[in-house]
DNA sequence: CGTATACTTGATTGTGATCAACGACGGTGG
DNA sequence: CCACCGTCGTTGATCACAATCAAGTATACG
């Protein structure tokens, strides 16, 4: 119980059913017809709780299962021998994590907040992939999103100042949770990463995320605190991540 | 002939037959039956040659092939609107580009050097899938090593020191073109990148660049030049891709 | 042989790292 | 209810790595 390691815990009340899954057209089977989801649904194994704070898969692991992240946040990562973190992505509900094709993951998951997931062994993906192959094109498009943020995602760490990395990175998110939860637009968001998950995801320290912060505090552009972030100013805070070194003054 | 854009040109001698093909077992067909390969050949449209300095592609484009890279090196970036550049990836022959699935590619490509490429005609992929759904399995596994070299790539751009990171870059080139020209190990090297070209790719700027490579060469890791470059301690250059800080002396 | 491109080197500046200490908050147990 | 502790965020002082500005030198090319 206190391994510190995976820690899946089957969900048991509430197994959410796949044809009437609010997530599903974000996910791997958005291709499959109506008629098909509760044949697509005996290929799930399960439906798990993953704490928070805790191991999903660590790297080098072999998982033998995929998941579609449904409730929570989870963060995608390195580590480097000496300690420092990478993070490589935060996943949001509707995101697709785990398991490719039997080889061992090249990176760890760890639960953010208190997550459920949904389970699909890897051994049956194979078999997936003969008898319905929209499945593995779109497995290949979902695999290409990931590309497609993992790109932008270096863009920020490698060609933006610390302050157009963070704004960037906020703006990312921001339209991500409006996405999935599809809430009013100048709306307080749950937001809860810590200013080090923050760091290791921008590749700058604590210290200075903590001043960057600050600083679109004090210009107005946003709120934040207790886990939560509410933007005030959309508009400047895209204009920060796409200006290069333009100090406040219009 | 002088619009500086794609300016694939058929390479009308020497078509390489896919069964005789030097590079398959790093590229989309490794997993097909040698009786099959005629019949693979089939879905290749053509071998271009693409000159040296010329784009491939370009972002937001719709590319309506892919492409098995055959015969020299391709630069894959992402321009910033205020003109900075970042080198997402060098491909190597047998490197899988072009496009997926009908979506406008996240990325330019650029010729390095003149290059031989295998085209693949993009609708027929999806074709190929429902016929050997194994090619998809390959695909998912070709992309999915992609996204194990961009998250590498990560933490080089985001964690590690300029010189680190130069070092880490280089042992990475190097690994793999000792893998496809299988030459002896302490040789000279093709190595086509300019200064400017390191500097995009490590999110660093060529001047230091400059100062980084002359490190290195003082320290007597390396000579280069002329397009050349010989490592000359492999096992120095990668103790000092991932020391983190550690100044030269044991 | 002249021009353009690539690389080198020096001087100076600045962004962000590092070191250090303090404050705010949330949970726990007395 | 308050004291205690741990985690997290804030703020200041100083330092260093890499950016920038600026010339100069090789090298490739026509």
């Amino acid at each position: 119980m206190k391994n510190g390691y995976t820690q899946l815990r089957v969900r048991t009340e509430k197994q959410t059913a796949c044809y009437q899954c609010p997530i599903r057209n974000l996910a791997l089977f958005e291709a499959v017809d109506k008629e098909l989801l509760d044949w697509t649904q005996k290929f799930r194994s399960q439906q798990y709780i993953l704490d928070a704070r805790r191991l999903l898969y660590r790297e080098d692991d072999t998982v033998s299962e995929s998941y579609t992240l449904f409730t929570g946040w989870i963060m995608l990562f390195k580590m480097l021998p000496d300690g420092k973190r990478q993070v490589l992505r935060f996943a949001l509900p509707g995101d697709f994590l785990g398991s490719r094709g039997g080889v061992p993951v090249n990176h760890s998951a760890l639960a953010i907040t208190e997550c459920v997931l949904c389970g699909f062994p890897q051994d049956k993906l194979n078999q997936l992939f003969a008898e319905r192959s929209e499945i593995a094109a779109t497995l290949v498009g979902i695999q290409q999103r990931d590309m497609t943020q993992c790109y932008n995602h270096m863009i920020n760490v490698g060609q933006r100042s610390a302050i157009e990395s963070i704004a960037g990175m906020l703006i990312d998110l921001y339209d991500r949770c409006i996405e999935c939860h599809r809430t009013a637009r100048p709306e307080t968001i749950w937001f809860p990463l810590s200013q080090e998950e923050i760091a290791d995801y921008a590749g700058i320290t604590l210290v200075h995320v903590s001043r960057v912060i600050k600083e679109l505090r004090d210009q107005g552009v946003l709120e934040n605190g207790h886990r939560k972030i509410r933007i005030l100013d959309t508009g400047e805070l895209r204009r920060i991540a796409n200006a290069s070194t333009q100090t406040g003054a219009e």
